[in-house]
This record gives C-alpha cells, structure tokens and sequence, in this order.
DNA sequence: TAGCGCCGAATGATCACATGTATTAGTTTA
DNA sequence: TAAACTAATACATGTGATCATTCGGCGCTA
C-alpha cells in the first residue's frame, strides 16, 4: 500500500476517498448526479462543510462539477487528472480493472521513462550519478528479496526522472510510485535477476553520458516488465498473483 | 487564454487561484508556512470557511499541506501535480519562468506523443481516423491564418492521445491545451505549412496502421516543434514574441 | 536533568442562518 | 394559442459563531 497524498484521518479526508473510490470504480457513473449536499451528508454522517470540503478535493481533481442549482455531477471520465496520486490509488482498488490499467500504465512509463533516461544522461549532476550507483548496489545486494528490492528499484527510476531537469518529469516519479510499487510485488526473484542486468545497463549508459542507449537500455527495460506483466496477467489461475493486484 | 478547470467566479476558487498563483510563482516560497487561516481569510476578504475550501483545492493538488498546530504549509516543488491543468496555467502566468516551461513542455510531448501515435496506430477506429482527417483537412484549409489554425491543430493531436486507447494517455490533451494554445501562438504562417507536412505524415502513418513509422513521424513532428522553438526563443528581441509567450 | 503534565494556539468540525441563482410553473399579453 | 414576462422554489453558495481535537512548548517536579 503506497501512500496516499490525502490523509485519510481527517473527516473529509474520509468523505475524499469513500467517495473517490465509488467514482473511480465506476459505482458513481460518470455523468451522475449526486444527492444534494445536506442529504448526501447525512449518508456520509457528517455535517454539510466537512462535505463540501471534500467535495471541493475532488472537483479540484477533476471529478465532480458543482453548478449552482443543477447540483453535484461526475465530470466525464477523460477530463479526470488521471495521474493524480489519489485517482491511481483507487483505480489500483478497482481489481475488475487492474489489468487493463497495469497495462495502461506500463505503456505510459515506455513514453515517459526513456526520454527521461535519455536527459538524464545528458544533465545529470555527478552526485545523481553517484545516487543511482547506489540504488543499483542496493537492488544487487538484495535481489533474492522481492519484497526488500521493489524500494531500491523505485528509488532507481526516480532519481533517472528527477536527474532529467524536467519539471514535469520528474513529478511522475511521486505520482506513479503507488501503481509500480503494486506492479513490482509481481515478480518473482528469478525475474529479478534478470532485471538486474538491464537496470546495469541502462547505469552504464547513463554514466557514460550516451543519450540514446540510454533510451534504448530503458526502453528494453520495460518490453521486458511488458513481456513478463502479459506472460503473468495469461496465467490468470495463479491466485497469490490476483492477490498481489489487489 | 484556455478555460481553467477550477471556476474563478466563486469565492473560494478567487482565493485558490490567486494563492495558487503565488505559491507558483515563487512568490511564496516552498516549506513556508501560511498565516493562520482567521489572519489569511481577512486579507482575502473572505470567511474562514472559505478560505478553507480554498485551501483544500490546493491541498488536492499537492500544492500544500495543514497539520494541526503547525500551520498550513506550501509542500516542496517536486511533490506538486504539475500536470494539474491549473499549476499549468499558474505556470504559463509567470513570464520569467515561460522559457524554461516550454522547453519542459516540448521535451513531455516528444515522451507521450510518439507513443500516443503509435498505438492510436493500432487501436484508432475507423470513426477516429475519419475524425483525424478531418482535423488535418480543417487545418490545411486555413493554414495561413495563424491564429484560426490552433483549433484544428490541437484537435488533431486530441484525437490521437483519445485514440491511443490508453487512459493514462488520453486525458493529456486536456490537461495541455492550455500551454499548447500559447505555444501554438508563437507559429508563423511559414511555420505552419511546414507543421502541415509533418501532420500528413502522421495521419498517413496512423491510416495505413503503421504503428512504428506513426511513432517516428510524430517524433519528427516534436523535433521540428523543438527547433523552431529554440530558435524563436533565441531572438529574445523581438517583443510580439514575448507577448505570445504572456 | 529527565520526565511528566498542563496550557495555548492552531486546524478540524458543526450548526444555523443568510444570500444568490437557475429552473420551473404560472400568468399575462399580443 | 403561443410567446414572453414574472414569481415561486429548491438548491448550491457564503458567513460567522461555537465547540472539539491535536500537538508543540513551557514549566513544574522528582
């Protein structure tokens, strides 16, 4: 479980995401009018303003639109910001949908994680180096441990997005870390090893400052998380891998 | 001027652009801690509640955190959803930054775009692809006026996200139009004719289902979009061009 | 000096009431 | 009869006063 960025202590922390969840899951249909504010309220058992705040949340996410009179609507579901942390939380809940999305969101990490491999190697300070050098030896020195592993090979790729000197980048990494750390718990130690190898190399062109095999050294990377997610998302009847999407 | 998400005609989304804006430009600082919310609302002019709502917009997008005794806090720039259509367009605001945005901008379209194509490549129903065609018509046909060929141009690169049959990828279009249209701005008439070449590739790539020449012509497209830009960005005389950029 | 407990200041939450506005129904008028 | 104005209404929006909760710091005590 990543966390989340909303806290779900607060009272409309909790209004935020029961209701982000229904929506996001399709409960709430897109294009639906929710109860007016003192009912809806009441269903939730709390009073109307911690309602409201929530409901400003997810408005400002991009899910609801408040109108004066017409009342509270789900907003179409392409106009929800897709790559915020919260909505990727609740889609990943969404186990009816998890394979569709993991491969969605492999897809989105061969566009964006390249091209920032690619600057990385072309901006990257030597202490952003020397901190992926790191990540790398921490994942090396604990491989057979899938579980222990999925934190350096987070940090891994985050540093490779923070060190492109893109603003809008380098965020993804934040954004995405609760839906990869869900894909990671995937794989099994053998895996592992052999992701080993490609992470080396995409270090290796890095360091050697060599843009476009880093590009590439990344872009086989993930055709091998491809490959490996499709051979495993087949075997639909393995049912610890049903309970690791979930 | 792209449509913002959040209203600015309420109380509250007042306050949340005009301390959005702030907070973005750097006017406050990040890891600096807000006046107390009765202190805060009085110099808006506006009631606690208000402020609050207010608030907890901008806490949905990563923009600031609360903690009880501590005060309200602007989170670190890297934690911020800057994807978020409304940090765009705060961004976009602030001039001193616009260059730098741009070239960040460019750099995240030649990540997902290629990509978008290449896919839309192979998903795209024929219903898209009529619409694609159509886009590219509607834009050939009015080439040389600058300003009435933005439309049909992010149409196109609409369709194509949408067609990528990816939902990660699809909502882009929207979450970018707002700094596409002003970069748009800054084309010529010659320019654009030379961007129309580059469309037909793509459109010709995506109607005979070519996947990978799609995903190369629409790379092509961004490299012409990245050169004209730096060039443009070069002569920092010419002053229409600074305009463009506001 | 270490540990305990109290206090205060900030956010968190609720309520009651006031306001504005868009829709709908009802009424007038050409 | 149909179109245009008007009033009623229901709902979202905005406000301020009030209580609850949390947590950091200060000071007391052993």
């Amino acid at each position: 479980m990543g966390q989340r960025t909303y806290s779900t202590r607060s009272l409309h922390g909790q209004v935020v995401h029961e209701l982000g969840r229904r929506i996001v899951t399709g409960d709430i249909d897109e294009g639906d009018v929710l109860p007016n504010e003192t009912e809806l309220g009441a269903s939730f058992d709390v009073s109307r303003t911690a309602l409201r705040e929530g409901i400003k949340v997810l408005t400002a996410k991009g899910l609801l639109a408040s109108r004066t009179r017409t009342g509270t609507r789900v907003r179409p579901r392409n106009e929800w910001n897709m790559l915020d942390p919260d909505i990727l939380a609740w889609r990943l809940d969404a186990k009816a949908q998890a394979e569709h999305f993991l491969r969605d969101l492999v897809e989105f990490r061969q566009a964006v994680e390249p091209l920032a491999a690619s600057l990385a190697a072309e901006r990257a300070s030597d202490a952003d180096i020397a901190e992926l050098e790191q990540a790398y030896n921490d994942m090396a020195a604990v491989w057979e441990d899938v579980e222990a592993s999925v934190e350096p090979d987070l940090r891994f790729h985050h540093i490779i997005l923070q060190s492109s000197g893109n603003e809008l980048l380098a965020p993804l990494g934040t954004m995405i870390e609760t839906a990869l750390v869900a894909s990671f718990r995937l794989a099994t130690p053998a895996i592992k090893q052999d992701a080993l190898t490609v992470h080396k190399t995409v270090l290796d062109a890095i360091k050697s400052r060599d843009s476009s095999a880093a590009w590439k050294a990344m872009y086989a990377l993930l055709d091998h998380a491809i490959a490996y997610n499709t051979s495993v998302l087949d075997k639909v009847k393995a049912p610890e891998v049903k309970q690791a999407i979930a």
